[in-house]
RNA sequence: GAUUCCGUAGCUCAGCUGGUAGAGCAUAACACUUUUAAUGUUAGGGUCCUGGGUUCGAAUCCCAGCGGGAUCACCA
């Protein structure tokens, strides 16, 4: 049982009210629906004699009553329209009922009701719905936030009392949808996103697969997994940090491009650009090399940024950023050289080590040689990124999966993207030596011995699989979450995330169970929750005389429908 | 994990140097047939996050805890 607001109690009661009057706040049977709030925005006044007998179905969001007529608002999943009540459209006869007590009292701000009738422009020029009949769908004990906001003659939008706290916005997700527009868009471009990649993938003739989230090795990643126990099997399983070694089994198994969106799970710390799960999209190209994967990856990232917002740029906080093709590429060494004026080329590990100490960056001794770079790049290089930029060919250190850079010692052949000063992809020429596979393997075997948590541990079946023999093959892999950010314009990835993972909400302990074995009711619980008595350790420690006092009132200003106790009872309950 | 800010009505927030709470919206009542953050009059609504401490007295000061934000670190 829990305590509810005056405002809750205030909807029970009006919710049996209405099946008082023989009203179902739940009806059954489906409310046909003709239009939409935006379809009649838009074409109202070009297609007038269309809307005559329209049947829309909503949120109530707001309610001006004057007497024997009322505006109001209704939100449904493409907007918002006012509609306008006359009472004696929708009372006819004598009785006045369904106006006076149903419409102006008995319904509230967030239920979902069912209108029908004509749509006209009122004398203020707002095209509105004249409504002849309305049906309640279904009531709303919750009240919603309620979020005002006026344009001025110059079209600038003022917010009042908006819903705001990051904290209700993400656990109660669904009052964020409904009260704050902006929200549903941001989550509308993420698909769009998505779904311009999947059709720009299978164009190619690529192949969209599904593959295991519960892994029994973890691999194709540096990360910490989650671990996960199968009773049957009774083996530990792991959910996937990537699937890259599973889409590469298939292009064994002779895919020439296999791709999937994938989400995947990694244990670690959670910030803005980090939630414990999230969506990986990874293609993989038999025959092509990264070369050919920059072509691709500039192309559909255009493509994407055209679809959203109808051209290649796209303003991401105070940057305009410009999706166009071509992109800028440097290598690692350039690219340091460029920001820092320093070459790293040729350098061994004691030169980088000091050359880190001399840039004011973080190093320690257990760092080697890629370790030290990627060190330098990311404090000096990458935050000034903004433009999408492609970083390529990266020490092999770094990049256990990655080929060895055809013509470049100590390289691979691999390259990340940039963009906004984050990195949103990485791909390579992907690794098909299955014995330089099984080195590089025992190089992280190596680490992990040496106590890195997140070095890689050794796939016997997937080496088994490269022993077949693997084409050459390009693959990348996209932070879709990180892309979304940047072309939703989203400062966190709580923003483009529908749930972000949230602590647990904080529950205060109740001994409920306890309360009922020693004689209390239900009924009183609640309210001795609210009094501060959560525990039979608080009970026994009050005064009964006050507990009794306490309770009495408690139950006058809650306006609990049933007797007070006894003293006899307090006591009893505390003896 | 570190630093810092925050936690007051259903929502957004005030509340000064300590004197047991205020506004607007929302809710309830009345009026009002084209309003639009509708309006006018009236009313109800708060363990001031939790627990300790200082004090005659704490929303306010101090300590601890819980929850959240921001930045940094970790994390490709």
């Amino acid at each position: 049982m829990q305590l509810l607001s005056e405002q809750e109690l205030q909807r029970r009661k009006y919710r049996e009210e209405l099946m008082k009057v023989g009203i179902n706040p739940y009806p059954s049977e489906l409310f046909e629906v003709n239009v939409t709030a935006k379809e009649i925005l838009q074409n109202y006044e070009k297609r007038k004699l269309d809307y005559k007998n329209i049947s829309i179905a909503g949120r109530l969001m707001s309610t001006r009553i004057m007497g024997s007529a009322s505006f109001g608002e209704l939100q449904d999943s493409t907007g918002r329209i006012q509609f306008y009540v006359r009472r004696d459209d929708i009372c006819p006869d004598e009785n006045k009922d369904l106006y006076n007590t149903v419409f102006k009292k008995l319904l509230d701000i967030g239920d979902i009701i069912g209108l029908t009738g004509f749509v006209f422009t009122t004398q203020t020029g707002e095209i509105s719905i004249h409504v002849t009949g309305f049906k309640l769908l279904s009531k709303s004990l919750k009240p919603l936030p309620i979020v005002k906001t006026t344009e001025d003659a110059d079209g600038n939008v003022t917010t009042y009392d908006a819903f705001s706290d990051p904290e209700q916005r993400y656990r109660q997700r669904y009052v964020d949808l409904v009260v704050n527009p902006e929200v549903r868009n941001t989550f509308l471009q993420r698909t769009k996103m998505i779904s311009t990649m999947r059709d720009y993938l299978s164009n190619k003739g690529y192949l969209e697969v599904e593959t295991p989230i519960l892994q029994p090795v973890y691999g194709g990643a540096s990360a910490r997994p989650f671990k996960t126990h199968h009773n049957t099997l009774d083996m530990p399983l792991y959910l996937r940090i990537a699937n890259e070694l599973y889409l590469k089994r298939l292009i064994v198994g002779g895919f020439d491009g296999v791709f999937e969106f994938a989400k995947d799970f990694r244990n670690e710390g959670m910030s803005r650009f980090h939630n414990p799960e999230f969506t990986l999209m990874e293609l993989y190209v038999a025959y092509k090399d990264y070369y050919w994967m920059m072509d691709l990856f500039e192309e559909m990232l255009e493509t994407v940024s055209i679809a959203l917002h109808g051209r290649a740029e796209v303003q991401v906080g105070e940057h305009l950023i410009n999706f166009q093709r071509p992109w800028k590429r440097f290598t690692m060494a350039e690219s340091i050289k460029h920001y820092t004026g320093k070459d790293i080329d040729g350098k061994n590990e004691q030169e980088l080590r000091s050359l880190a100490a001399e840039l004011g960056v973080h190093v320690d001794d257990t760092m080697g040689k890629g370790k030290l770079i990627d060190e330098i790049f990311g404090a000096h290089v990458e935050p000034k990124l903004i433009q999408p930029t492609f970083i390529i060919d990266y020490p092999v250190e770094m990049s256990p999966l990655a080929k060895k850079h055809r013509s470049k010692e100590g390289l691979v052949e691999r390259f990340e993207v940039i963009c906004n000063g984050k990195e949103i992809c990485n791909a390579f020429s992907e690794l098909n030596d299955p014995i330089d596979q099984r080195q590089r393997f025992e190089e992280q075997l190596e680490l992990g011995r040496r106590g890195d948590p997140e070095s890689m541990v050794l796939d016997e079946d997937f080496l088994r699989s490269l022993e077949y023999g693997m084409p050459p093959t390009a693959g990348i892999g996209i932070g879709i979450d990180r892309l979304a950010m940047i072309m939703t314009n989203a400062p966190s990835i709580q923003d483009v995330l529908f749930f972000p993972q949230m602590r647990p909400e904080k529950k205060a302990a109740n001994d409920a169970e306890a309360f009922k074995t020693l004689g209390i009711a239900e009924h009183w619980i609640p309210l001795l929750a609210k009094m501060g008595v959560n525990t039979v350790e608080q009970l026994k420690g009050s005064n009964p005389n006050k507990l009794f006092n306490d309770l009495c009132g408690m139950r006058k200003k809650m306006k609990l429908e049933v007797a007070n106790p006894t003293i006899d009872e307090v006591k009893s309950w505390i003896a």
